[in-house]
RNA sequence: GGGGCCGUAGCUCAAUUGGUUAGAGUACCGGACUGUCGAUCCGGAUGUUGAGGGUUCGAGUCCCUUCGGCCUCGCCA
């Protein structure tokens, strides 16, 4: 061993044919087995694990995750001590020389390959740099950076530049809730950190640029979920002089390139689209699992006369629907009450439940449907031996539609509908471009104030809100958003229109969006694009549940960093300098002290 | 802001209906051992039961408050 220690070889790549050679390896060890006159550890580094062996006891103590140099002889085990469970495991290094370049307090949990125990989330994420040295993390990470890399040759290939946009921008009190930032050099003013570049996307294919692309942090004031956090990645893309299928095509080409190259799976091309009125009809839900079937039904038509008057009323008011499982048994009666009333509670209606078992039906809602209707029901629903249907009716049809979407997903999670290892991708087109605002009333975009209507639906646009189509488009896997995207309005007045339909008036519009206005009227190409959220994206590839296990530092659902503690308070100096006076606290005045 | 689950040794968990000194595995410390590979064997030490309050003869267990983690509804153009 030189005198740094320096590695000439990595763990993890040791084979039968490096047998005979001398080698230096760094890394972390693993375990240590302490035969007394013959010692073995398990070496680990980026690469792997190989074994090395003392003949002699080391002079030094050496404990599980110290960091060290050994230099030694790749030397084949002998027969029948080689370990067909480690691609090392025909070999191992016997030990000339030792370094110990750092030992290591004990880990606070198993680092080990081996480690079955998962250690609960609050003391992983506290200790995050360890969790991160576990092999589960370091293959996420690992395929998180593969995938930004496929995709960043993929869109240089297909000419896109990659433009860097502000952190430090302008509050666009549209959408989520910003971040702020204040700022010393103008006090009393705030910079906000950008929910997305989509203005200055917009304003860059209004430059020339014509292809755009960039992986780019974005910052949502929100609450967080297994799938969001406050700040997140997205792999953001606009294009010039292109339509709807352009973009769907290049993100078509993107994820079959993604999903062949880090899990060996060839994606039918195209992917398959859906409608979202569709999709609401189908499946209650605008991102749905099509990895397995269970449609809703509707049965109106079959329930227009049942002797039930829930069933009936509910038919009459458009609200009926079935909806069946391959349960075969699987719940408990208790079980199927306790999710139809969940469904029914949320979509204000009513139900029955049976099942379709040796032909005939069974349980409290076989009853309503005797003789003739019985056939039609088994028809309209599919049922199979083995299959639980739920039935409800009432309420008004959104609603009741959103519930069994709700309940659908359910099902399918319970009873493990969906295939492992399937990935159904779709994408979601023909959303409305409006919803109505509950609240405040009125209208706001579903998709962002930006996004196109349908050139024919042009006219509507201050007719009639509701029915504008949007040229925007989702594409969902298996049940989860991955991206969205729309083509934008690239016509001043047609923004100015559509600004109109969601109360943001003219001075307003200029108050907010005046730049963008602006670059639309010096000759702005049609124009659009789509953002991939990589987090998603990598949770996905890695088989994750929550995007927290794909990114390296996340945040708790308090929006908390338990490795640096962030949020935290400042210095009153630093409040100073910017100008910032903090209210007291909420709650009951301090008791007077003293006395 | 609402609903749900959870918090016991460094870690993963147990602890009968509210009842003796809160246990186990693992990690840790000491010892033995020349072929293990999650080594084995012998021995040892390890607790603010998240925190605070209450009920009770007695609280890990019941009640209230609070802190923290997770899931979820709202929210997330």
């Amino acid at each position: 061993m030189g005198p740094d220690g320096k590695r000439t070889h990595h763990c993890g790549l040791l084979r039968a044919e490096h047998a005979g050679a001398k080698v230096t390896l760094n890394g972390w060890l693993e375990t240590i087995r302490d035969h007394g006159g013959v010692v073995f550890g398990s070496l680990r580094d980026r690469s792997g694990i190989v074994q090395i062996v003392f003949k002699e006891p080391p002079r030094e103590p050496l404990r599980p995750e110290y960091v060290i140099a050994v230099a030694g002889e790749v030397r084949l085990r002998p027969e029948g001590m080689r370990n067909p469970d480690l691609p090392t495991g025909a070999v191992e290094v016997a030990v000339r020389e030792l370094a110990v370049l750092n030992p290591s307090r004990p880990p606070p949990f198993e680092v080990a390959s081996f480690a079955q125990e998962e250690p609960n989330e609050e003391v992983r994420l506290r200790h995050r740099f360890l969790d991160l040295r576990r092999p589960r993390m370091q293959r996420n990470i690992a395929v998180r950076h593969r995938i930004s890399q496929l995709v960043r040759r993929y869109l240089d290939e297909q000419g896109f530049l990659e433009i860097e946009t502000p952190f430090l921008t302008r509050s666009t009190p549209e959408g989520a809730r910003d971040f702020l930032v204040p700022c010393r050099l103008n006090p009393g003013t705030f910079y906000a950190l950008p929910q997305s570049p989509q203005l200055f996307k917009q304003l860059l294919m209004v430059a020339g640029f014509e292809k755009y692309f960039q992986i780019v942090r974005c910052f949502r004031d929100e609450d967080l979920r297994a799938d969001r956090q406050p700040d997140f990645t997205q792999i953001d893309i606009e294009m010039s002089f292109i339509d709807e299928t352009d973009v769907r095509r290049l993100i078509d080409g993107m994820l079959h390139l993604l999903f062949k190259s880090i899990l060996a799976i060839e994606l039918p091309l195209p992917i398959p689209a859906i409608t979202y009125d569709e999709a609401m009809a189908r499946y209650g839900c605008d991102r749905p699992d099509l990895r397995f079937g269970a449609p809703l039904t509707d049965l109106c038509a079959l329930l227009a006369d049942s002797e039930v008057p829930f069933l009936r009323e509910g038919a009459a008011r458009g609200a009926a629907i079935g909806l069946a499982v391959p349960e075969k048994g699987a719940f408990t009666r208790a079980r199927i009450e306790e999710l139809a009333t969940a469904a029914a509670t949320d979509g204000g209606a009513g139900f029955v439940w049976l099942r379709r078992a040796a032909g005939a039906l069974s349980g409290p809602g076989a009853k309503a449907f005797k003789g003739a209707r019985e056939g039609a029901l088994v028809e309209a629903l599919g049922l199979a031996d083995g299959d639980l249907a739920f039935i409800l009716a009432g309420g008004n049809s959104p609603a009741l539609r959103a519930a069994c979407g709700a309940l659908r997903t359910r099902l399918g999670r319970e009873l493990g509908l969906a295939p492992a290892g399937k990935f159904a991708p779709t994408w979601v087109v023909d959303f409305p471009l409006f919803q109505r605002d509950e609240e405040r009333g009125g209208f706001t975009a579903v998709h962002h104030p930006f996004t196109a209507p349908r050139e024919e639906d042009l006219e509507l646009l201050e007719r009639d809100p509701a029915r504008v189509k949007a040229r925007a488009y989702d594409i969902v896997v298996n049940g989860v958003e991955i991206g969205g995207g729309s083509i934008r309005m690239h016509r001043r007045e047609v923004q100015e229109a559509a600004f109109k339909a969601i109360d943001i008036g003219p001075e307003e519009a200029r108050a907010r969006f005046g730049f963008l206005l602006e670059g639309l009227s010096y000759g702005a190409p049609p124009h659009g694009g789509i953002a991939l959220g990589l987090d998603r994206l990598a949770a996905l590839l890695t088989g994750e549940t929550s995007i927290r296990e794909v990114i390296a530092f996340p945040k708790t659902q308090r929006g908390s960093c338990l490795l640096t503690e962030a949020p935290a308070p400042v210095s009153d100096a630093q409040l100073m300098e910017l100008g910032i006076a903090l209210k007291p606290p909420p709650g009951p005045a301090a008791p007077v002290s003293g006395s």
